[in-house]
Parts: structure tokens; C-alpha cells; sequence
DNA sequence: CTTCGACTGGCCTAATTGGTCTATGGTGGG
DNA sequence: CCCACCATAGACCAATTAGGCCAGTCGAAG
């Protein structure tokens, strides 16, 4: 019994996390009672026992017959963003192309149905992709989607959209987070013909598990990048001293709040 | 028949063969506890015995109300914690050991000066050190901190200790975070080496610039890691892409407000 | 402008669930 | 014989679920 916590009780802390990581942000309107409650794996009287509960506590107002709002006094900073390819080269300026090397739907491997806490053999979309940034190959993406998860997601033309953005229109489906790991490595003679580089010269590899507002696993893919192409920032916690994350009306208000400093 | 085992045992060895037979993949909700001891013929409360051991083995768990899942083994560790050299090599039990290449104390680079936010040519300690797990080397550090800022710390020999601790205990700075930014390159000569790798080989060059808790940059430094050695780790969160049709004034409007929305 | 239909939050009810407790009975060892 | 131990059967509770109905909102079609 790991849980210990009550389903309403949970449903809110992924609904106040959904927020605090910027899924959702200050004055944007929530998902429906009825598809939230979908997504959270909730019925709806107990999400509205969590919306009624952050009602209270200010951080979100619901409108009847409009819906929930989260509350504009809300900061939302996450340290860490999530971009999309598509989104970040929109961001620079440059021409995201996407060109997809294969695409298929079949069964889960073990490691990938581990890594996304699937049944053995459950149906998974792999697919292969070329990016590139006007017209200059970048990296290469293969990327395994849960199916199962992912409803309605294998009858998409994923030419050049947002595979964030199509799994939250046409699934349902909304990424929270995403857990991320870099390494180095040599490229191997297919990786570097396709990015245009020569065997053996340096790639950046990242690797991730991506997972939804209620912290299932939607996909997990692994990315080749070129390494003069590429970078990977983040900002990383010593244990105990993470910044809050709360609402504006939490932070020092008055002089005298600020007034113990120590200056040399 | 019940040959030497109790019948909450043998209730229990049931449901466990039927999840590692795949009757109940992970995640799934197991049958209601009254449909359950019924069909192992069993009484309720002998059954709750067995899904209490199961969930004291985490291959179980309880939500009250709503029933009992298969358990997600799920490793979900990585957020973004900082992590010292030493730290990391005695949490997965290797010895880590640290030969100090060079360190000296000078005048801080124009640039180092800029990241740090020091005044030109400011006092700063660089250390180079060669970083190895169980003799066998993984990383080449140039560490470059500021003096003004770590007071005493060009006094103490620095082998084979964690500098986020000397930092603590001998200067009395905390460190609280890390901007990282991580690379991948080819090795040049010289570093290839000093990490017993052949020159061109891939390496992971990570950049780094630490502040303490009041939010001082301390040091910079440049980390190479062979790239079979080391991986970085991160947990990003999405930020909300909403389109912007979504704005404050799509906000319910107070009571007050609400007889004018025909009149714009 | 009006009409209409899809969708929304608000509200309600009935049924089911795990959590807890008590009474009952059988079994085997002193 | 009694007693300790276990399993059973049942009852009750609060949390949760699934469903339906309503009135209000909104946008597109007319």
C-alpha cells in the first residue's frame, strides 16, 4: 500500500504540479471536468472535489458553464523547459523540416515496454525521423509511443507538426515532463550518413521518457544529435535548497521582510 | 487438499502467478476484493491479508475506494540534483580519487570575470584535476573559483576531497545550483591523453557555472568526461505552448463585469 | 439579428469499493 | 476440558465511481 494518499488528494497535487511546471499557465483555461477526470484517471465528482479544494486555496476560480481558470497570481518558472524541435527552431528563427525515415505500429520490446510500465508485446508506434534546420540535418529521432496510451495517434501525418502538439489535439494526451539523460558517442556509419558526418565524429545522444499530466509514460525516444549542432542546458539543485514555487501573494511583501541581509 | 500452506499463502502465490503470467499487467486494477475472495475461495478478510504482504512486496498497491493496482515499478529517480564527483562515485560504491594537475592562483580572464560577475582581473584559484573511478580515468576538470568569494581556500589541499564540502566547511559557502550546459566534442590530443583514450574519440564536455544560496556565482569550470564513463541526467518540464487566443481578458469576469459583454 | 446544437460546470442518485469491526465456528495443543 | 489461533461471514462506513439531467455558454449557420 503505497499510495496513502486519497484520490482526490492526488488528483489535486497533479493538477497544482501541472501548473507549477507551466502546463498549464496563469489565466489559461483548463481541460474539461470531463476529459481532465479522463486524463487523471478520476471520476469527475472526485476532480471536482480537487477543483473545489484549489478553489480554495486560490490557485485556480471556475466559471459555471465556461470552466476552470487558473489564477493569474500564479508564477510559473519551471527551471528546466521543455521544448519541442518545433517549437525551438520556431523560437531561433530557423525552418524545422521533418523528414520521416519509417514509421511503424508493432509490439513493445522489453526494455521500451519497461521503460514505460507497459504489458510485454503492447502495441507501440515507432517511428524514425530526420530533422533538420533550414535544410541542414540536425538530428535524428527515433521515438516509441504507447499506443495504448496514445489513442487515435496512428492515423496521423506527423510530417512537420509537433508530436507534443498532436498527442495533446488528437489524443488527449498532455506532456507534463520529461526525464532526460546525455551522453557522447561516436556516430555509426547509418547515423552519420544520414546527419552528413563521418563515422566515428562526435554526436550528442539523448535519451528520454516523456510522461503525462498523471505521470504515466506516453513514449520513450532517443535522439542523435550532431554535436556542433546542438547543446543541452539545464539548471541542476544542490539537495534542500530548490527555490519555491508558489503563488505571487506567498512571496515577502512588506520592506521589513527583506530587511535581514548580510552584506560584505 | 490446502497441503502445508495457510490459506492466506496460498491466496497470496495465486494472485502473484497470475501478474507474472500477465493476467494482470502493471497498472491494471486487480478485481474488487469481494469478487476476488470469491473466485480464490477465500473469505475477504483472508484475502486482504494476502494484498497487504503483496503491497509490503510493492508488487501491489492500494487505493482506498477505488481498488487494487498492479504496481508500477517504475524509477522515476533522476530530477535534477546536484551532485558532487565524490558523492556520485561513493553512491554506486566506487572509490574515486582526484590528481591535481595544476593550481594556481591568478588573475581572472576577461571572460571569467563576465560569468562570475567579478571585477576584471579579480583574484580566482584554477585547478586543473584528472578525476578517476577505481584508478581508471573518467574526467578532466578545470575548475575556476573565485577567490573573493571563497575565502581561504587557496590554503588547503584540495586531493581527494569534494570541493562542494570545502567549500562549505572551510569558506562557509553553500552551494545551492549549477546552470550546465553539456556538449558533446572530440577529444584533442592532449586530453585524449591524460583520459587514456585515442585522439577524435568522442567526449562529453559539460560547462558549468555554480552559485551559492544567495545566488553568487562561485566557480566555473569545464568538464570532460570520457564519453563511456558518463551520462548526464535531467528532468525537464513543458511550458505551456498555448497559443495566445488565451489571455487575461478570457478570464471570467467578476459579477460586476458581467452585464457588459455586449456592449464592446 | 435569431436559431440551433455542441459543450460546459453544477448537481444529484445509485451502486460499488476498500477499510474496519464484531460475532461465529472450527481445529489442534496444553 | 479450556484456550489460542485461524478463517469465515457479515455488517457498517466513507470514499469513489458511473451515470443522468439541467441550465448556461459559445460559436457557427442561417
Amino acid at each position: 500500500m503505497s499510495s496513502e494518499a486519497s484520490a482526490a488528494e492526488s488528483a489535486r497535487r497533479s493538477i497544482l504540479n501541472a501548473i507549477e511546471n507551466g502546463v498549464f499557465t496563469p489565466g489559461e483555461r483548463l481541460p474539461s471536468e470531463r476529459s481532465l477526470a479522463a486524463e487523471l484517471r478520476v471520476s469527475r465528482e472526485t476532480l471536482r472535489q480537487a477543483l473545489k479544494e484549489l478553489a480554495r486555496e486560490e490557485v485556480v476560480t471556475s466559471s459555471p458553464q465556461r470552466g476552470w481558470f487558473v489564477a493569474v497570481n500564479m508564477v510559473s518558472d519551471p527551471p528546466n523547459e521543455l521544448q519541442s524541435f518545433t517549437d525551438m527552431a520556431r523560437a531561433r528563427g530557423l525552418e524545422p523540416t521533418t523528414r520521416i525515415l519509417s514509421r511503424k505500429r508493432r509490439a513493445a520490446q522489453f526494455e521500451e515496454a519497461d521503460r514505460l510500465a507497459l504489458a510485454p508485446a503492447s502495441p507501440v508506434l515507432d517511428i524514425h525521423r530526420l530533422r533538420s534546420l533550414d535544410g541542414v540535418p540536425v538530428s535524428l529521432d527515433r521515438t516509441v509511443v504507447a499506443l495504448s496510451r496514445a489513442p487515435g495517434l496512428a492515423d496521423v501525418d506527423l510530417t512537420d507538426v509537433s508530436l507534443y502538439q498532436t498527442l495533446e489535439d488528437v489524443c488527449g494526451v498532455r506532456v507534463a515532463r520529461s526525464n532526460y539523460s546525455v551522453r557522447a558517442d561516436a556516430a555509426e556509419d547509418e547515423v552519420a550518413e544520414l546527419l552528413q558526418l563521418d563515422p566515428g565524429m562526435p554526436v550528442l545522444v539523448g535519451e528520454e521518457v516523456t510522461f503525462d499530466i498523471g505521470d504515466r509514460p506516453i513514449l520513450t525516444g532517443q535522439l542523435t544529435y550532431r554535436a556542433d549542432a546542438y547543446r543541452f542546458e539545464a539548471t541542476l539543485f544542490r539537495p534542500g535548497s530548490r527555490p519555491p514555487r508558489t503563488r505571487v501573494a506567498d512571496q515577502p511583501r512588506s520592506l521589513t521582510d527583506l530587511g535581514t541581509k548580510h552584506h560584505d
